[in-house]
DNA sequence: AATATATATCGACTTTTTCCGATATCCCTA
DNA sequence: TAGGGATATCGGAAAAAGTCGATATATATT
């Protein structure tokens, strides 16, 4: 677990919105059509709700996901992204004791 | 408690190791000669082993300080840093619940 | 009061991050 | 296989963070 890079992640407010957003998508997004919430929530929804440009908010999925925050799943042209629950309770634990 | 001044407090290597041997100055640095590890340990000893200039190092005990991750306590002309251990509880359970 | 030591603050420069528009890629359907 | 929609990647401008040297401030000593 990279914690810096992690941190890194976390330092930016639209970042930590959207992994709130994605912790209880059904009430946070509008009904998904071709997908049920459980394989997670489409870059344009996250898009819309986040105001800021389809690249930007694509880069921002990128960096969570890199450091591991969430996890994307590619469904015909969509690609989809939840969280990734076991990284925060990693990261809880090395908060309470490795740093 | 202000989570994204805390990330970004986080997100830098240095901060991150000052904050692990402020965690044990025991074993982390030499003995003080003017105050017990209790109050903390003085700018000077963390800036020799950070390698970095006064001012960046005074700098970044600022960074931690306002993300209220660590205290000081003036000593004559000495400024001693600890860690604030209630912040590191408080924010593993943000990241356990909250984020 | 003058000097010395420890820390903080300031101004400048460099590097990184933020965020955009344009373009490329991938996948679907006609 | 051509066109369209969804997402990813690229290149760049602007803002923020990293880092330094110089200077200011506070305290201690003589």
């Amino acid at each position: 677990m990279k914690q810096l890079e992690i941190f890194k992640a976390l330092s930016n407010k639209t970042r930590l919105e959207i992994l709130l957003w994605l912790k209880d998508p059904a009430t946070s997004f509008p009904e998904q059509v071709h997908a049920g919430f459980e394989v997670g929530v489409c870059v344009g929804e996250i898009q819309k709700k986040a105001g800021l440009t389809q690249s930007t908010v694509s880069e921002y999925l990128s960096i969570l996901q890199r450091a591991g925050l969430v996890s994307s799943t590619r469904v015909g042209q969509w690609t989809y992204y939840k969280r990734n629950e076991e990284t925060f309770i990693e990261l809880s634990k090395i908060i309470e004791s490795d740093i």
